[in-house]
DNA sequence: TAAATTTTTGACCAAATGGACAATTTTTCT
DNA sequence: AGAAAAATTGTCCATTTGGTCAAAAATTTA
């Protein structure tokens, strides 16, 4: 396998398959697959139509690519949460990483957000085993702590959940915070964090634990 | 002012209109405005497409009908929770009437999510005055009851965002959460419940105030 | 029941859009 | 430089789709 560079691509390839993704992932993430167009793609990176279908063979390969793409960055802060860490802690890291991503990649999060939305036709497999299979792995690690006796009692797949929600909530719904809160986006994420460090604390310290040991600001 | 029946429509406006919109809400919600086609919706209630013109102007206005239609219910709970009333309680019965709705109505929360997600563009006006007034009050009293010591101190926005995002989770990414959970809805939506009253408890609760009645199971 | 009104529909249109393709231009290789 | 390969584009096409319209059918009214 001559791998030189990744799949063999010659420099213009990569360049240009580069910019249709990256025009993509903008076209797409505002419109959803079915409203984004080739020409919206085409002018986003400035090629025609006809030379988008020369580096792809059609829309949806395209939108294919770009999801598939962005799975493992997404996934990633997940295998991150390490058994042998000190589980507050873990867990705080694992929110403040994924509001990082909504802070700083809500195109990104609001695409998986849409294809979920419409039933996920594309990724109902790798929900179901790969993601599912990582999730159960982390679940028995919360499990574990809690019978343990270092967190309380709650369901690791609902924390999960919420932590996914609340954070994903800042870029999905920006629209809507926005028009509620005036707060520039550094304020806005900087109290969104504050808040939920706060209540991850709360909701995950023993009672006796008198661990509110908070960042002072 | 003639006012037998709703903005004097005959028998048979009231009922194709209400099939029409049945069916619009069914369609829309499921794909998007965009995706969404006039045969889908018209197949789906049983009428032709230009039968369906001939109620409404066109599919954008059916649209828009369908939204503002469910605007005044989707809002209704934040109207119930009372100044007068016991801060804990008012703010787990909000929690539990938007989780209701999850069950009850995921069309109607993926269609606001779906309008929201892709910038609002009919109800940004409705969501900067209209909900962020009712929010702002709303938040007062948040804000009052934690100044009475009656509540732990939590920022208010930031309380109703995870609240909107950690019950609507549960109807906009069902697919991704039937993916991990094989639970059947009900016990599914029981579990989402318990675990996020215990959620609220623990983090609205005042330290000294060892008020953890949850309810036994 | 006959006229008037409302509702329904088949046929049609124009715009939008994904994609094909042959011809041309640019780049790479020898 | 010249041939070969890769990249780019203008033009074109078929399908989809929102919407029109005149005629027909059904309903209401007088």
């Amino acid at each position: 396998m001559n791998a030189v560079t990744e799949k063999n691509l010659s420099r213009i390839q990569r360049e240009k398959r580069g910019k249709i993704q990256k025009a993509a992932l903008e076209v797409f993430s505002e419109y959803g697959l079915r409203s984004a167009t080739l020409d919206k793609i085409a002018t986003a990176c400035g090629l025609t139509k006809p030379n988008i279908l020369y580096y792809y063979s059609s829309k949806d390969q395209i939108y294919f690519e770009v999801l598939n793409g962005l799975l493992d960055e997404w996934v990633a802060p997940l295998h991150e949460i390490s058994k042998e860490g000190e589980p507050i802690e873990e867990l705080l890291g694992y929110m403040k990483a994924k509001l990082k991503m909504s802070k700083q990649k809500p195109k990104e999060s609001k695409l998986f957000a849409n294809e979920i939305l419409h039933g996920a036709p594309l990724m109902q497999n790798i929900l179901a085993t790969s993601l599912r299979q990582t999730l159960d792995e982390k679940v028995a690690v919360i499990d574990h702590w809690v019978s343990e006796g270092k967190l309380a009692n709650v369901s690791g797949y609902h924390l999960f959940f919420s932590i996914w929600a609340m954070t994903q909530h800042y870029a999905d719904f920006d629209v809507q915070v926005k028009a509620i809160l005036d707060k520039n986006e550094d304020e806005l994420f900087q109290d969104a964090e504050e808040y939920l460090t706060n209540l991850l604390l709360r909701m995950l310290s023993l009672p006796s634990n008198q661990n509110h040991s908070a960042e002072p600001r």
